[in-house]
DNA sequence: GAATATGGACCGTCTGGTAGGTATAATGTA
DNA sequence: TACATTATACCTACCAGACGGTCCATATTC
């Protein structure tokens, strides 16, 4: 196979496992298997489980980043599109999210410096958010609450009803026109 | 020692353990080093690493909750007491919150029903403030725009400034008392 | 002397990582 | 063109250390 499907393919394997079945599952042996390949040729690939968490992250956070990206892009309206964009796909997208979650948990358990990725992202959102045609105060919040919905999803602490969940979702929407 | 403060200084060694060095040093031998005391001591009060983790996220839940519950008696005014409740302490106690954060990530780590007690706590938040004389909607958005406020602190990818948090807390703050 | 509380040696298992090999493809060179 | 060399992409076997947990001895208290 060619090597750089192979090296995505065994980034997919590592999240896919985090995702489903914990942190403390994911070990050299079980992504080996998970990508169909044994122990000696995933470490051929990445040296240490460091780095293929260190690569994990920065996966998941450039994928995450691009479809944002990509939504703000389709959105004919200027003002609040980056906040809409940030909005949309982290309402919806849940499965993806759930990936992502992965990611960051496993960074934070194995070495919270892989987290930097991460953080350099978030702040250039932070920045398009407070810098989109609005508010920057009810930006911010109206990220904060989809970061909200989302930590309820990563603890599975969510008690809001999905009926509940689109009334919130229509009303941070209709926020991202106003004003 | 009197059994009652030892088994629970070995719960707050627990969450400082994984508060400050992450849940991969959350070990039995780590633990008991932290509560000076040795590894058979330990498993004398809690006979596996899963009870132990399990009992420390029902003492953590067990003291945020009486934590809000005391800020909102304390609150004279009767509309969206609940709802301060969770906004000043959630946004205010930041240290403490890292030992939440902590009993949650490693509850996930090692086993997701661990969860529960959590589940139930949040279940009975979200009711009180969906009913707490105030548009269950904003007040909602509140919450989670103040989970938000600690998704960024669990992952330290908050780029928010300190005075921009403090702007948005008073809003939200605000908004407690509206309508 | 029984219940409670704690210490410490020990064990089987799992895990990250190493060592060293093989097969195939690419590249150089006579 | 034929042959030699290297680089790529894996695999198997193995090891040293860490970890959860057991077992049993010992204090201390009531």
């Amino acid at each position: 196979m060619e090597g750089t499907s192979r090296k995505i393919a065994i980034l997919d394997a590592a999240s896919k496992i985090v995702a489903e079945k914990g942190i403390f599952y994911l070990t050299l042996d079980a992504v080996a298997e998970e990508a169909g390949i044994s122990k000696g040729g995933l470490l051929y690939h990445y040296r240490s489980k460091e780095v293929l968490v260190e690569k994990m992250v920065e996966h998941l956070a450039s994928n995450y980043k691009s479809k944002i990206d990509s939504h703000a892009a389709e959105d004919s309206e200027e003002k609040g599109k980056r906040t809409r964009a940030y909005l949309d796909v982290t309402f919806k997208n849940t499965y993806k999210n759930k990936d992502m979650h992965a990611g960051l948990l496993a960074a934070k358990a194995i070495n919270p410096t892989l987290l930097n990725p991460i953080h350099e992202v978030y702040t250039e959102w932070q920045h398009d958010i407070e810098n989109d045609g609005l508010d920057p105060i009810m930006t911010t919040i109206i990220r904060l609450a989809t970061d909200g919905i989302w930590l309820a999803d990563l603890f599975d602490i969510n008690p809001i009803d999905s009926e509940q969940k689109e009334l919130i979702y229509n009303t941070l929407r209709k926020w991202t026109f106003e004003r």
